[in-house]
DNA sequence: TATCCTACTGATAGTCTCTCTCACTTAACT
DNA sequence: AGTTAAGTGAGAGAGACTATCAGTAGGATA
């Protein structure tokens, strides 16, 4: 993938976070739709073309989500005798625990960037229809049942689901922390109320 | 809001149903991206400006859900003895039975094209969090509980969630009873398990 | 060091969705 | 019949995105 080795390849990811950091930027100062693409393109110091050949299209440069495969990986770790909940919750834990305060900040700006945005939002949305069937694979790999089970799908579905539905109420404009706990009180509700696999 | 008296409000709705009539059947001839709005427009003998007039975007088209406030009417109204579940399944039962054969497959063509196309199916899950807060204040009122109470939006989000699941994985392009049934399944599973309100 | 080759880039032109404005027509009301 | 308001079409234009093509700079080779 990214061989660092080489001025090519330096170039090229000094330029993805170029336009990244410059998108972003304007994105806050100006708005999501107020900012086009040729302006991006000018604060970052490329051409139009440039931008497309780096982010497919303009909602790209936010959506990329850096957590998703920590999670993954976190919660493919977890100790056999946690139940998928417990599991989920500990790698949740771990995988915010170990972000910077800067870090942190600047995940929830772009999360509230995402909510508040129709565009980004409806996505951020589909994309996580994704994360569903990953979500779904590492839960029946860990019950031992085939992923296109329908307890495993209804299940990973109703976890998820609860998780995007304490999303979308809790993070807006809200405390950096807020989410987090709720998330977690959330899980623990549907724990607690009986859901298993 | 349609007065249907009137020739005005007659020619109107006539328009808005040949837009529409139209756009599915280049849809399905064409497919959804290879269809352009002059297309349209020309098929339904209008200019491009009507067509922005009567659906604000090309995706609303195929979007907007009839069967929605049906569902939240039969919902309200099913007997309070029932659990939430019980009565989604009850309502759910009762709106999709009072189908007809024709009106039932149209339904499903159109989830076919929302679910084959990235730009539908974002569009329509983000119309989905819309339908959330609905629901969440449907269950709200049904056990009477605060709309934001934590465990309320968990929920709302679990089960609205399970259901998502399964439309996404069972409905392509399999018979037209298989969602129905998974569906169905799927809450059965959820109740059993012991997910309460 | 000189020379290819390949990657990346910028410029240009074009398509398509969507917005806005303006003049024209036609339904509805007095 | 005359007036008002609503619906329509035409046109210009913004902005995201695509395709092409020529120029250029990195990287390998002799």
């Amino acid at each position: 993938m990214s061989d660092l080795s080489g001025l090519r390849e330096r170039k090229k990811a000094r330029t993805h976070e170029a336009i990244q950091e410059a998108a972003l930027r304007l994105f806050r100062t100006q708005g999501y739709e107020a900012t086009t693409v040729e302006q991006i393109a000018e604060a970052a110091e490329v051409s139009p073309s440039t931008f497309f050949r780096y982010f497919p299209t303009k909602e790209d440069v936010v959506i990329h989500d850096a957590l998703d495969p920590l999670l993954f990986a976190s919660f493919a770790e977890q100790p056999a005798q946690l139940s998928p909940i417990q599991a989920l919750r500990a790698s949740m834990a771990a995988v915010f625990g170990a972000l910077s305060p800067d870090q942190l900040a600047l995940e929830f700006e772009r999360q509230d960037l995402i909510v508040g945005v129709p565009e980004l939002r409806a996505r951020m949305l589909d994309d996580l229809a994704t994360t569903f069937r990953g979500f779904a694979e590492a839960l029946a790999a860990r019950v031992g049942r085939p992923a296109d089970d329908l307890a495993v799908r209804a299940f990973a579905g109703a976890v998820l689901g609860a998780g995007i539905a304490v999303w979308l109420t809790a993070s807006q404009g809200e405390e950096v922390s807020v989410f987090m706990k709720e998330f977690d009180a959330a899980m623990a509700y549907l724990d607690d109320s009986g859901l298993r696999l």
